[in-house]
DNA sequence: TTTTAATTCAACCATGTGGTTGAGGAACAA
DNA sequence: TTGTTCCTCAACCACATGGTTGAATTAAAA
């Protein structure tokens, strides 16, 4: 069990910090699909399973993801609330865009293109 | 001028990463009273000139602000869809579950034949 | 038991970041 | 002209980050 959040703003920090890397926002997206070993995430990625596994205790320390071993496995999911404060932020903020379905269909069809 | 934005997923980078600073997300809250001088940005904060300078060159290479130099002053302002992208990212994220991708996907592309 | 697979740890490297101080360059004031 | 103010730049420092490889740990398979 990681330990956290004693501070909403130093959250905030690891939150933010988690999603600035394109890696990073990669997994979550892959485990929005489904939950997933730490090998099979690494799968479509271009870099060592070591790198990955560190890229997955920064998401889990952001509270983005937990992880469960089971035997030799440690799988790996989002949490529900995981951009909630994130989310509040940017909202008070002021500035939030009511649903915009260029920006999405947008949004979507370079994600399908993994360019996200 | 700031050249930018070549690739969306590089702005994510920098927008997420500029976010990522507790500082930098106060000054963002100071801009959104009103336009400022760099030196009335630093004035809340107890750290010195230069840099508050270097956060505001990070906010701006994220897109988040522009700055106008005006004689001896250079004036700082928050873009208007400073945060554009990154809600985007985000309220994809939260919609996007496995169940309904299928459907927004399918909803996107009637959209595109004019059927709704 | 021995082997193989899944994951993390440790050590290392290159680069980035946030901070400092001090030296300027421009623009305005006296 | 001579200061003075606003801001940036350059050099430096300590530390974080994202990557590597190789060893260690743990659990399943043979």
């Amino acid at each position: 069990m990681i330990k956290m959040k004693l501070d909403k703003s130093n959250h905030l920090d690891l939150i933010f910090a988690a999603l600035s890397d394109k890696t990073r926002r990669r997994i979550l997206m892959l485990l929005l699909e489904d939950d997933m070993s730490v090998t099979d995430i690494a799968e479509p990625f271009d870099t060592s399973l070591a790198a990955i596994s560190k890229h997955l205790i920064v998401l889990e320390k952001a509270g983005l993801i937990s992880r469960e071993r089971k035997g030799r496995i440690s799988w790996c999911k989002i949490l529900p609330d995981a951009l909630r404060d994130a989310v509040i932020w940017i909202e008070s903020f002021g500035q939030v865009q009511p649903f915009n379905l260029d920006a999405l269909e947008e949004f979507i069809a370079l994600n399908l293109k993994g360019n996200i």
